[in-house]
DNA sequence: GCCAACGTTGGC
DNA sequence: GCCAACGTTGGC
């Protein structure tokens, strides 16, 4: 079982709206970046937990944990010349694109601001605070997580 | 295969 | 709104 962190902009796509879908549940899409739709496709399985990242906002940060409840399938907004994620490029025989589903598990009692991740020396290696970083789903150590989800917690 | 130009991300 | 970082595109 693995742990992720995945970045959502909330003027988008936040936790709240992740919590009013049907079964709680909703489908990443997307994603066009290779590093990222590889995670997704060959890496992440049901089961496997992850961060709901809030960027681009203020201030960004942890907002809660989602569980991954389906495997990678292709991103079928990719096909849809209407959708602003249209890639003419990515054929449904062969989608170059994918998205897995995750559904709610919980909002932190308390909203972790990225300023404080970056104040812990536990989570100083994390992806998400090396600079430059910019995939939008990054995998997370047993260890951040622990302790992320126990500042969320407090 | 190189690399300049351009587009996007995302914190500040 | 700015801009650093990085990915992608396309001419050569």
């Amino acid at each position: 079982m693995q742990y992720w962190l995945m970045k959502s902009e909330p003027d988008e796509f936040g936790i709240d709206d992740l919590k009013k879908c049907p079964r709680q549940t909703a489908h990443w899409d997307g994603c066009r970046n290779y590093q990222v739709r590889n995670m997704m496709r060959d890496q992440m399985k049901v089961g496997d937990l992850a961060l709901f990242y809030h960027s681009n906002t203020k201030p960004p940060g942890v907002a809660g944990i989602m569980e991954i409840v389906k495997e990678g399938y292709p991103d079928h907004t990719a096909f849809d010349p209407e959708d602003s994620h249209y890639d003419p490029k990515s054929d449904p025989d062969k989608p170059r694109w994918f998205m897995v589903n995750v559904k709610f598990v919980e909002k932190f009692p308390r909203y972790i601001p990225l300023a404080e991740l970056k104040q812990q020396s536990q989570l100083s290696d994390m992806k998400i605070l090396q600079r430059g970083n910019r995939l939008s789903i990054t995998p997370v150590s047993k260890k951040e997580w622990d302790h992320i989800v126990k500042m969320g917690r407090e």
